[in-house]
DNA sequence: AGCAACTAGCTTAGCTCTAAGCTAGTTATG
DNA sequence: CATAACTAGCTTAGAGCTAAGCTAGTTGCT
Protein backbone atom coordinates (compact mmCIF):
# COMPACT_ATOMS: atom_id res chain seq x y z
CA UNK A 1 0.00 0.00 0.00
CA UNK A 2 0.94 3.80 -0.51
CA UNK A 3 1.37 6.60 2.00
CA UNK A 4 -1.71 8.46 2.31
CA UNK A 5 -1.81 11.62 0.75
CA UNK A 6 -5.05 12.78 2.36
CA UNK A 7 -4.59 15.54 5.21
CA UNK A 8 -6.35 14.01 7.32
CA UNK A 9 -8.82 16.04 9.91
CA UNK A 10 -8.10 16.03 13.27
CA UNK A 11 -10.57 15.06 15.99
CA UNK A 12 -10.95 16.09 19.93
CA UNK A 13 -8.91 12.98 21.00
CA UNK A 14 -5.91 13.99 18.12
CA UNK A 15 -5.40 17.53 20.73
CA UNK A 16 -5.21 15.71 23.97
CA UNK A 17 -3.07 13.21 22.42
CA UNK A 18 -1.26 16.06 21.31
CA UNK A 19 -1.50 17.81 24.54
CA UNK A 20 0.31 15.05 25.91
CA UNK A 21 3.09 15.31 23.25
CA UNK A 22 4.16 18.51 25.09
CA UNK A 23 3.69 17.68 28.95
CA UNK A 24 4.78 14.03 28.80
CA UNK A 25 6.30 13.02 25.76
CA UNK A 26 7.63 10.29 27.00
CA UNK A 27 3.86 8.75 27.44
CA UNK A 28 2.49 5.98 25.40
CA UNK A 29 -0.46 7.23 23.93
CA UNK A 30 -1.27 4.28 21.32
CA UNK A 31 -3.77 3.53 23.41
CA UNK A 32 -5.82 6.37 23.68
CA UNK A 33 -6.23 6.97 19.89
CA UNK A 34 -8.05 3.67 19.88
CA UNK A 35 -9.79 3.79 23.33
CA UNK A 36 -10.06 7.75 23.65
CA UNK A 37 -11.95 7.63 20.84
CA UNK A 38 -14.01 4.50 22.01
CA UNK A 39 -15.17 6.31 25.04
CA UNK A 40 -16.77 9.40 23.18
CA UNK A 41 -18.30 7.37 20.30
CA UNK A 42 -19.85 5.01 23.20
CA UNK A 43 -21.23 8.03 25.08
CA UNK A 44 -22.12 10.02 21.67
CA UNK A 45 -23.93 7.48 20.06
CA UNK A 46 -25.52 6.25 23.44
CA UNK A 47 -26.51 10.12 23.68
CA UNK A 48 -28.03 10.25 20.70
CA UNK A 49 -30.00 6.67 20.90
CA UNK A 50 -31.41 8.15 24.12
CA UNK A 51 -33.25 10.97 22.21
CA UNK A 52 -34.22 8.28 19.44
CA UNK A 53 -35.83 5.96 22.19
CA UNK A 54 -37.55 9.05 23.93
CA UNK A 55 -40.73 9.02 22.10
CA UNK A 56 -41.27 5.79 22.45
CA UNK A 57 -41.62 6.68 26.26
CA UNK A 58 -38.14 4.78 26.63
CA UNK A 59 -34.69 4.86 28.19
CA UNK A 60 -32.11 3.39 26.77
CA UNK A 61 -31.76 0.51 29.30
CA UNK A 62 -35.89 -0.17 29.14
CA UNK A 63 -35.07 -1.05 25.35
CA UNK A 64 -32.52 -3.36 25.72
CA UNK A 65 -34.67 -5.16 27.97
CA UNK A 66 -37.23 -5.04 25.77
CA UNK A 67 -35.14 -5.64 23.19
CA UNK A 68 -33.53 -8.68 24.84
CA UNK A 69 -36.79 -10.37 24.85
CA UNK A 70 -37.72 -9.79 21.72
CA UNK A 71 -35.20 -11.22 20.12
CA UNK A 72 -35.47 -14.43 22.44
CA UNK A 73 -38.63 -15.38 19.85
CA UNK A 74 -41.84 -16.75 20.79
CA UNK A 75 -43.13 -16.72 23.63
CA UNK A 76 -40.90 -13.75 24.25
CA UNK A 77 -40.50 -14.63 27.83
CA UNK A 78 -37.64 -15.19 29.63
CA UNK A 79 -36.34 -14.79 33.53
CA UNK A 80 -35.20 -11.62 35.35
CA UNK A 81 -32.00 -13.40 36.08
CA UNK A 82 -31.48 -14.36 32.46
CA UNK A 83 -31.88 -10.88 31.27
CA UNK A 84 -29.91 -9.45 33.77
CA UNK A 85 -26.95 -11.38 33.30
CA UNK A 86 -27.79 -10.43 29.75
CA UNK A 87 -27.72 -7.17 30.10
CA UNK A 88 -24.75 -7.23 32.81
CA UNK A 89 -26.94 -5.74 35.16
CA UNK A 90 -27.31 -6.64 39.39
CA UNK A 91 -30.75 -8.22 39.36
CA UNK A 92 -31.45 -5.37 42.17
CA UNK A 93 -31.52 -2.59 38.88
CA UNK A 94 -33.30 -5.53 36.44
CA UNK A 95 -35.34 -5.29 38.99
CA UNK A 96 -36.38 -1.55 38.96
CA UNK A 97 -36.47 -1.69 35.25
CA UNK A 98 -39.00 -4.14 35.00
CA UNK A 99 -41.55 -2.44 37.99
CA UNK A 100 -40.66 0.76 35.05
CA UNK A 101 -41.47 -1.58 32.35
CA UNK A 102 -44.98 -3.74 33.99
CA UNK A 103 -46.12 -0.25 34.94
CA UNK A 104 -46.21 0.87 31.35
CA UNK A 105 -47.85 -2.25 30.09
CA UNK A 106 -45.08 -3.33 27.97
CA UNK A 107 -44.31 -6.43 29.78
CA UNK A 108 -45.57 -8.94 32.52
CA UNK A 109 -44.19 -10.52 35.20
CA UNK A 110 -45.91 -14.25 35.73
CA UNK A 111 -44.74 -17.09 38.42
CA UNK A 112 -42.42 -19.94 36.52
CA UNK A 113 -44.52 -23.11 37.09
CA UNK A 114 -41.22 -25.07 36.90
CA UNK A 115 -39.50 -23.11 39.89
CA UNK A 116 -41.55 -21.05 42.40
CA UNK A 117 -38.77 -18.93 43.63
CA UNK A 118 -38.87 -17.72 39.86
CA UNK A 119 -40.62 -15.93 37.48
CA UNK A 120 -41.25 -15.43 33.51
CA UNK A 121 -41.21 -12.25 31.90
CA UNK A 122 -42.76 -11.94 29.21
CA UNK A 123 -43.22 -9.09 26.21
CA UNK A 124 -47.39 -7.78 26.41
CA UNK A 125 -48.92 -7.22 22.57
CA UNK A 126 -48.20 -3.36 23.03
CA UNK A 127 -44.69 -4.05 24.37
CA UNK A 128 -43.81 -6.31 21.50
CA UNK A 129 -45.33 -3.85 19.07
CA UNK A 130 -43.43 -0.87 20.44
CA UNK A 131 -40.28 -2.84 20.40
CA UNK A 132 -40.82 -3.71 16.49
CA UNK A 133 -41.11 0.02 15.76
CA UNK A 134 -38.52 1.35 18.40
CA UNK A 135 -35.73 -1.00 17.09
CA UNK A 136 -35.67 -0.12 13.66
CA UNK A 137 -35.42 3.41 14.32
CA UNK A 138 -32.61 2.49 16.07
CA UNK A 139 -30.98 0.41 13.52
CA UNK A 140 -31.48 3.85 11.23
CA UNK A 141 -29.73 6.20 13.70
CA UNK A 142 -26.74 3.36 13.56
CA UNK A 143 -26.78 3.27 9.78
CA UNK A 144 -27.11 7.09 9.47
CA UNK A 145 -23.96 7.43 11.62
CA UNK A 146 -22.32 4.44 9.49
CA UNK A 147 -23.18 6.26 5.77
CA UNK A 148 -19.78 8.64 6.79
CA UNK A 149 -17.16 5.20 6.33
CA UNK A 150 -19.15 3.59 3.66
CA UNK A 151 -19.96 0.00 3.57
CA UNK A 152 -16.64 -1.46 2.80
CA UNK A 153 -14.92 0.44 5.69
CA UNK A 154 -17.63 -0.08 8.25
CA UNK A 155 -16.92 -3.91 7.74
CA UNK A 156 -13.14 -3.55 8.10
CA UNK A 157 -14.02 -1.46 11.70
CA UNK A 158 -16.54 -4.29 12.54
CA UNK A 159 -13.74 -6.88 12.29
CA UNK A 160 -11.18 -4.41 14.07
CA UNK A 161 -13.32 -4.32 16.62
CA UNK A 162 -14.65 -7.78 16.98
CA UNK A 163 -10.86 -8.81 17.23
CA UNK A 164 -10.18 -6.07 19.93
CA UNK A 165 -13.13 -6.97 21.65
CA UNK A 166 -12.44 -10.91 21.74
CA UNK A 167 -8.97 -10.50 23.71
CA UNK A 168 -10.41 -7.44 26.47
CA UNK A 169 -13.84 -9.40 27.21
CA UNK A 170 -12.92 -12.18 29.49
CA UNK B 1 -9.77 -8.08 -3.17
CA UNK B 2 -9.60 -11.83 -2.32
CA UNK B 3 -12.18 -13.78 0.11
CA UNK B 4 -10.93 -13.82 3.74
CA UNK B 5 -10.14 -17.70 4.23
CA UNK B 6 -9.61 -17.18 7.70
CA UNK B 7 -12.25 -18.92 10.13
CA UNK B 8 -13.28 -15.59 12.00
CA UNK B 9 -14.10 -16.41 16.00
CA UNK B 10 -17.25 -15.20 16.67
CA UNK B 11 -17.76 -12.84 19.54
CA UNK B 12 -21.03 -12.25 21.77
CA UNK B 13 -22.50 -9.35 19.42
CA UNK B 14 -22.31 -11.83 16.41
CA UNK B 15 -24.30 -14.10 18.89
CA UNK B 16 -26.85 -11.17 19.10
CA UNK B 17 -27.30 -10.58 15.62
CA UNK B 18 -27.64 -14.02 14.34
CA UNK B 19 -30.52 -13.96 16.71
CA UNK B 20 -31.88 -11.11 14.99
CA UNK B 21 -31.65 -12.57 11.84
CA UNK B 22 -33.74 -15.73 13.16
CA UNK B 23 -36.83 -13.50 14.23
CA UNK B 24 -36.53 -10.65 12.51
CA UNK B 25 -34.14 -10.94 8.79
CA UNK B 26 -35.86 -7.76 7.70
CA UNK B 27 -33.84 -6.02 10.49
CA UNK B 28 -30.56 -3.47 9.26
CA UNK B 29 -28.20 -5.30 11.70
CA UNK B 30 -24.68 -3.22 10.18
CA UNK B 31 -25.04 -0.71 12.64
CA UNK B 32 -24.76 -3.32 15.44
CA UNK B 33 -21.56 -4.76 14.25
CA UNK B 34 -19.49 -1.60 14.83
CA UNK B 35 -21.64 0.18 17.87
CA UNK B 36 -22.29 -2.77 19.90
CA UNK B 37 -19.04 -3.60 19.66
CA UNK B 38 -17.90 -0.42 20.63
CA UNK B 39 -20.48 0.10 23.35
CA UNK B 40 -19.31 -3.91 25.07
CA UNK B 41 -15.30 -2.30 24.59
CA UNK B 42 -16.15 1.15 26.31
CA UNK B 43 -17.92 -0.81 29.26
CA UNK B 44 -15.17 -3.55 29.37
CA UNK B 45 -12.12 -1.22 29.10
CA UNK B 46 -13.79 1.51 32.03
CA UNK B 47 -14.23 -1.17 34.54
CA UNK B 48 -10.51 -2.69 33.87
CA UNK B 49 -9.42 1.15 34.34
CA UNK B 50 -11.55 1.32 37.60
CA UNK B 51 -9.37 -1.71 39.00
CA UNK B 52 -6.02 -0.20 37.69
CA UNK B 53 -6.46 3.35 39.08
CA UNK B 54 -8.50 1.63 42.11
CA UNK B 55 -4.40 1.09 43.84
CA UNK B 56 -4.07 5.16 43.87
CA UNK B 57 -7.37 5.55 45.13
CA UNK B 58 -9.36 7.28 42.48
CA UNK B 59 -11.99 6.35 40.58
CA UNK B 60 -12.04 6.59 36.52
CA UNK B 61 -13.65 10.06 36.86
CA UNK B 62 -11.32 11.32 39.56
CA UNK B 63 -8.79 10.34 37.26
CA UNK B 64 -10.00 12.60 34.35
CA UNK B 65 -10.38 15.62 36.29
CA UNK B 66 -6.67 14.83 37.15
CA UNK B 67 -5.33 14.05 34.15
CA UNK B 68 -6.87 17.12 32.93
CA UNK B 69 -5.34 19.08 35.19
CA UNK B 70 -1.77 17.32 34.22
CA UNK B 71 -2.10 17.47 30.45
CA UNK B 72 -2.64 21.53 30.98
CA UNK B 73 0.82 21.88 31.95
CA UNK B 74 2.30 24.14 34.89
CA UNK B 75 1.03 25.50 36.91
CA UNK B 76 -1.78 22.74 36.82
CA UNK B 77 -4.51 25.11 36.54
CA UNK B 78 -8.40 25.60 34.99
CA UNK B 79 -11.55 26.51 35.95
CA UNK B 80 -14.53 24.43 37.79
CA UNK B 81 -15.94 25.63 34.19
CA UNK B 82 -13.31 24.66 32.26
CA UNK B 83 -13.01 20.91 33.89
CA UNK B 84 -16.82 20.73 33.03
CA UNK B 85 -16.49 21.21 29.66
CA UNK B 86 -13.91 19.51 28.55
CA UNK B 87 -15.24 16.38 30.73
CA UNK B 88 -19.36 16.66 29.67
CA UNK B 89 -19.91 16.84 32.97
CA UNK B 90 -23.01 19.40 34.77
CA UNK B 91 -21.03 21.63 37.09
CA UNK B 92 -22.84 19.98 40.20
CA UNK B 93 -20.97 17.04 39.39
CA UNK B 94 -17.97 18.55 38.95
CA UNK B 95 -18.56 20.20 42.54
CA UNK B 96 -18.82 16.86 43.80
CA UNK B 97 -15.66 15.30 42.16
CA UNK B 98 -13.39 18.03 43.21
CA UNK B 99 -15.08 18.18 46.83
CA UNK B 100 -13.80 14.55 46.69
CA UNK B 101 -9.94 14.97 45.31
CA UNK B 102 -9.93 18.52 47.25
CA UNK B 103 -10.55 16.01 50.68
CA UNK B 104 -7.91 13.67 49.85
CA UNK B 105 -5.20 16.31 49.13
CA UNK B 106 -4.66 15.62 45.32
CA UNK B 107 -5.80 19.48 44.33
CA UNK B 108 -6.52 22.43 45.48
CA UNK B 109 -9.37 25.29 44.88
CA UNK B 110 -8.30 28.85 45.57
CA UNK B 111 -9.88 31.58 44.61
CA UNK B 112 -9.28 33.14 40.97
CA UNK B 113 -7.98 36.48 41.19
CA UNK B 114 -9.54 37.96 38.24
CA UNK B 115 -12.99 36.97 38.50
CA UNK B 116 -14.17 36.94 42.10
CA UNK B 117 -17.21 34.34 41.38
CA UNK B 118 -14.69 31.89 40.25
CA UNK B 119 -12.55 29.48 41.34
CA UNK B 120 -8.78 28.90 40.24
CA UNK B 121 -8.47 24.17 40.48
CA UNK B 122 -4.35 23.45 41.00
CA UNK B 123 -2.76 20.04 41.30
CA UNK B 124 -1.02 19.99 44.61
CA UNK B 125 2.85 18.43 44.33
CA UNK B 126 0.80 15.05 46.09
CA UNK B 127 -1.36 15.12 43.56
CA UNK B 128 1.06 15.81 40.37
CA UNK B 129 3.07 12.90 41.49
CA UNK B 130 0.02 10.43 41.91
CA UNK B 131 -1.54 11.50 38.10
CA UNK B 132 2.36 11.08 36.23
CA UNK B 133 2.10 7.06 37.80
CA UNK B 134 -1.32 6.76 36.86
CA UNK B 135 -1.17 7.72 33.67
CA UNK B 136 1.74 5.61 32.73
CA UNK B 137 -0.28 2.50 34.45
CA UNK B 138 -3.67 3.19 32.41
CA UNK B 139 -1.63 3.39 28.92
CA UNK B 140 -0.14 0.44 29.84
CA UNK B 141 -3.46 -1.22 30.35
CA UNK B 142 -4.39 -0.04 26.99
CA UNK B 143 -1.10 -0.69 25.05
CA UNK B 144 -1.53 -4.60 26.53
CA UNK B 145 -5.16 -4.62 24.74
CA UNK B 146 -4.02 -3.51 21.49
CA UNK B 147 -1.18 -5.68 21.70
CA UNK B 148 -3.50 -8.86 20.26
CA UNK B 149 -3.71 -6.29 17.48
CA UNK B 150 -0.67 -5.23 16.42
CA UNK B 151 0.66 -1.99 15.53
CA UNK B 152 -0.67 -1.55 12.19
CA UNK B 153 -3.92 -3.08 12.73
CA UNK B 154 -4.36 -0.60 15.81
CA UNK B 155 -3.76 2.42 13.65
CA UNK B 156 -5.73 1.24 11.19
CA UNK B 157 -8.57 0.65 13.82
CA UNK B 158 -7.63 4.41 15.08
CA UNK B 159 -7.67 5.70 11.82
CA UNK B 160 -11.71 4.68 11.02
CA UNK B 161 -12.64 5.42 14.55
CA UNK B 162 -11.23 8.78 13.89
CA UNK B 163 -13.27 9.15 11.04
CA UNK B 164 -16.26 7.94 12.62
CA UNK B 165 -16.00 10.11 15.39
CA UNK B 166 -15.89 13.29 13.32
CA UNK B 167 -18.96 12.34 11.51
CA UNK B 168 -21.03 11.47 14.87
CA UNK B 169 -19.81 14.03 17.10
CA UNK B 170 -21.77 17.48 16.33
C1' DA C 1 -24.37 55.57 36.48
C1' DG C 2 -28.05 52.13 36.49
C1' DC C 3 -30.29 48.19 35.20
C1' DA C 4 -30.94 43.91 32.54
C1' DA C 5 -28.80 39.90 31.00
C1' DC C 6 -25.44 36.82 31.75
C1' DT C 7 -21.99 33.67 34.15
C1' DA C 8 -19.52 30.89 38.04
C1' DG C 9 -20.05 27.58 41.33
C1' DC C 10 -23.00 25.42 44.73
C1' DT C 11 -27.29 23.08 46.45
C1' DT C 12 -31.18 20.15 46.14
C1' DA C 13 -34.30 16.64 44.41
C1' DG C 14 -34.70 12.83 41.72
C1' DC C 15 -32.90 9.00 38.84
C1' DT C 16 -30.37 4.70 38.09
C1' DC C 17 -27.07 1.94 39.31
C1' DT C 18 -24.21 -1.36 42.67
C1' DA C 19 -23.19 -4.04 46.88
C1' DA C 20 -24.90 -6.34 50.49
C1' DG C 21 -28.30 -8.67 52.80
C1' DC C 22 -33.02 -10.69 53.12
C1' DT C 23 -36.74 -14.45 52.48
C1' DA C 24 -38.65 -18.15 50.04
C1' DG C 25 -37.81 -22.04 47.56
C1' DT C 26 -34.59 -25.73 45.40
C1' DT C 27 -30.85 -29.13 45.07
C1' DA C 28 -27.32 -32.20 46.71
C1' DT C 29 -25.34 -35.13 50.28
C1' DG C 30 -24.94 -38.16 54.00
C1' DC D 1 -35.38 -37.52 54.50
C1' DA D 2 -32.85 -34.08 57.01
C1' DT D 3 -30.06 -30.54 56.55
C1' DA D 4 -26.44 -27.71 54.42
C1' DA D 5 -25.45 -25.16 50.43
C1' DC D 6 -27.22 -22.83 46.89
C1' DT D 7 -30.36 -19.85 43.91
C1' DA D 8 -34.24 -16.40 42.56
C1' DG D 9 -35.90 -12.03 43.14
C1' DC D 10 -36.56 -8.11 46.17
C1' DT D 11 -35.10 -4.40 49.47
C1' DT D 12 -32.07 -1.00 51.32
C1' DA D 13 -28.19 2.16 51.67
C1' DG D 14 -25.05 4.69 49.34
C1' DA D 15 -22.50 6.47 45.14
C1' DG D 16 -22.58 9.45 41.22
C1' DC D 17 -24.95 11.65 37.94
C1' DT D 18 -28.43 15.37 35.80
C1' DA D 19 -31.71 19.22 35.76
C1' DA D 20 -33.23 23.05 37.86
C1' DG D 21 -32.74 26.73 40.75
C1' DC D 22 -29.98 29.68 43.91
C1' DT D 23 -26.59 33.59 45.19
C1' DA D 24 -22.77 36.38 44.21
C1' DG D 25 -20.40 38.70 40.90
C1' DT D 26 -19.63 40.47 35.94
C1' DT D 27 -20.72 42.51 31.48
C1' DG D 28 -23.20 45.21 28.16
C1' DC D 29 -26.59 48.61 26.88
C1' DT D 30 -28.53 53.07 27.23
Amino acid sequence: MSARPEPRRADPVDAIIEQWARVRPDLDTAGMEVFGRIYRLARAMGDRHEQVYAPFGISRGEFDVLATLRRAGEPYTLSPRQLSATLMLTTGGMTGRLDKLERAGLLRRSPDPHDRRGLQVTLTEKGLRLIDEAVVAGAAEQSRALAALGPERSAQLADLLRDLLLATER
